[in-house]
DNA sequence: TTGAAAATGATTGCAATCGATCATTTTTCA
DNA sequence: TGAAAAATGATCGATTGCAATCATTTTCAA
């Protein structure tokens, strides 16, 4: 009794939009849910495994992390040593007792992450990205701030003219914003662009 | 072989953050990376279980949901029964084509469930709580927007200056503040509140 | 239209995990 | 100091999940 294609994947995609707003569910749960056999789930959820969209475990399966926001998380490993470079070149600026404006993006992600591992402190963060919200929420010394927007999933990634509004508020120090350029230029682009925000 | 209370509790703190930071971890690992069996990881994390700091699933852990925020966490398994029948009284205000405000709070939590599980759709949802936004980000014929402010990891709210500013932006049908009272006039409450923020 | 490929569910043997129990050792505290 | 309690690891059925295989049905494409 076989499906045709489209159905499959749409049962896939509500497989993956079951474990992205649950986080975590368990095989059983997601045969239930979905109205198919334990094989046919497991066999969905190696496919999805294998596209990175969910992390299977004994028993079920795993949001990847990120999970919510998967083009964002498809990008966020690409382009990985020359983003490196970038995001720890870019990280340098920051000074202790600044107020910094991380935009979205994968590179001021990976920024992000150095700045959690090696924490300049005290000084203040914000930005309109969850996942970096995340990320840097909670770690000492740290005053983490998001702008207001709309959650779009697919980029977790706070937009619109509230967002804007939002931002009229502050004043940065430096706001790295991503130019999403590979290459060290990535982190001068991003300077010109304050000037042009700070006005 | 009896080990002190205070090392118990660092390797069940070790064991909270080991998990918070990889969100998952198969309890084999567990068991090599604190050194010991089986049956005391076991033990270790039905603790932590009870206490609402991790969840079980087979053959492994799961970080809780906001793990990072543990106050709120803890918070939001407690007032069971009750909780949930404020929540679902007030998620029945909800219309089609409205536009609600959540506050922060476990009872509004308890409500967002509902509504991810019962959507009225379409709705624009504004909340000030992460968790919430995070629930409902991704529920089809739902905009979730978020206020602006600042991350505090403990209560996972957004609060401070911006947050307020960037309410006044918003005309809300309706706002669900919680007055964290556990009867039916919460509710109520909540309603009356809305017309002091309207003006 | 017809054969190949894809998708599904059932079955089956196997591996992993679980919960309970027990003996042992060390702490706690009266 | 001595008895009770706590913590640990080992063991052992029982449960649960898994991978592989197979027959069947439907789609896809030539």
């Amino acid at each position: 009794m076989r499906v045709p294609l489209h159905i499959v994947e749409a049962r896939r995609d509500k497989l993956a939009q079951l474990i992205e707003t649950h986080r975590y569910l368990p095989l059983r749960e997601l045969c239930e849910r979905l109205g198919v056999s334990e094989a046919t789930a497991r066999r969905d959820l190696a496919e999805l495994a294998k596209r990175n969209v969910v992390k299977r475990t004994h028993g079920g399966a795993l949001a990847e992390y990120n999970e919510r926001f998967p083009s964002f998380n498809e990008r966020r490993s690409l382009g990985g040593a020359g983003k490196q470079k970038v995001a720890k070149a870019a990280a340098r600026f920051i000074e202790p007792g600044g107020t910094y404006f991380l935009d979205s993006g994968t590179t001021i992600f990976a920024m992000a992450e150095f700045l959690r591992e090696a924490p300049v402190t005290p000084a203040t963060i914000v930005t309109s990205n969850l996942p970096v919200g995340e990320l840097l929420a909670g770690v000492e010394g740290l005053s983490v701030y998001l702008t207001a927007g709309q959650i779009l999933g697919r980029q977790s990634v706070l937009l619109g003219e509230t967002a804007l509004h939002s931002l009229e508020f502050w004043n940065f120090d430096i706001a790295f914003l991503s130019a999403e350029a590979a290459n060290a230029e990535g982190v001068w682009n991003s300077q010109e662009a304050i000037v042009e925000m700070q006005r």
